[in-house]
DNA sequence: AGCGCTATTTATAATCG
DNA sequence: TCGATTATAAATAGCGC
């Protein structure tokens, strides 16, 4: 968008993370609301952070449009499968979960290194530039936190 | 938006209506995902018209998402999934290595921001020194890197 | 330390074929 | 009735305060 665009994967820098999910939830619950008065829809719309704050927008009522949801799915469903086939479908999900979160770890691990400095041989001049950045932001910082804690030790005294 | 600006209100044309509905669903499809991505977050959206037929994205898992919002917002609730699986081992296998797994991730993360500098106000000073004396290693490495590099391109020329 | 700004990108209402 | 096209509105990434 603006300013250049940005890839859609995960914003690793955390303020800017931050400052995107905020923009573009309110961007997104604001078109839910106008999809719903517009075309006469039902929609919920659930957000949940990783911290677990929740933001939702329900054009009815939450519970009843999740409600209606269960109905029109489970009722398909739920007699046709027998519980081994249930089984199954779990037993994928979770896998693939599994999969995804170790992913996850993977990548933050590798991220968690190279801000440490170890494992950048497979970085490149514009990669070792951009983390040098957020290293030195990073230390500017740390240092400004640490007059901030003595400061506040001092008072104590 | 384009070709002149519509007021937020029911479409009453139902030709138009429906062109707009399906345009703006898409719309909003990709954004709830774009978000998903770009910031971590669970989201689950439902999408219901008049006539009952329902449209949906989850990030996650549609089922695992609502009950996660059912959870917080309803004060007390035993289990998560619908009590024909629950007494299986294997669930609560499954669960036990999820929430490993999350935790895992969220150590990681919180590692990772303060490497940044980054939601620094839980540490004590003892921490933010080890912190910096971390993170100053880390700069000299990556610097004595940014040289190796350079020379490396160098010989290529 | 969330708001405003603004240059861009993206979404989309109207139009066209 | 549509998909494709456009002209325009809306959203928003990067900044600055």
């Amino acid at each position: 968008m603006p300013r250049g665009k940005i890839p859609i994967k995960r914003i690793e820098d955390p303020t800017t993370r931050h400052v995107t999910f905020c923009k573009r939830r309110g961007g997104l619950l604001k078109k839910a609301c106008e999809l719903s008065v517009l075309c006469d829809a039902e929609i919920a719309l659930l957000i949940i952070t990783p911290r677990g704050r929740i933001y939702e927008y329900a054009s009815n009522n939450m519970k009843s449009t999740i409600d209606k949801y269960k109905k029109q799915t489970t009722s398909v469903r739920s007699n046709t499968y027998s519980r081994e086939e249930m089984d199954d479908q779990f037993m994928q999900f979770y896998q693939q979960e599994v999969k995804k979160l170790r992913k996850q770890i993977y990548t933050s691990q590798i991220s968690n290194e190279h801000l440490q400095g170890e494992g950048l041989d497979s970085l490149g001049m514009k990669e070792l530039k951009q983390l040098e950045t957020r290293v030195e932001k990073a230390i500017s910082r740390i240092r400004s936190k640490k007059v901030t804690a003595n400061f506040s030790s001092h008072l104590q005294l």
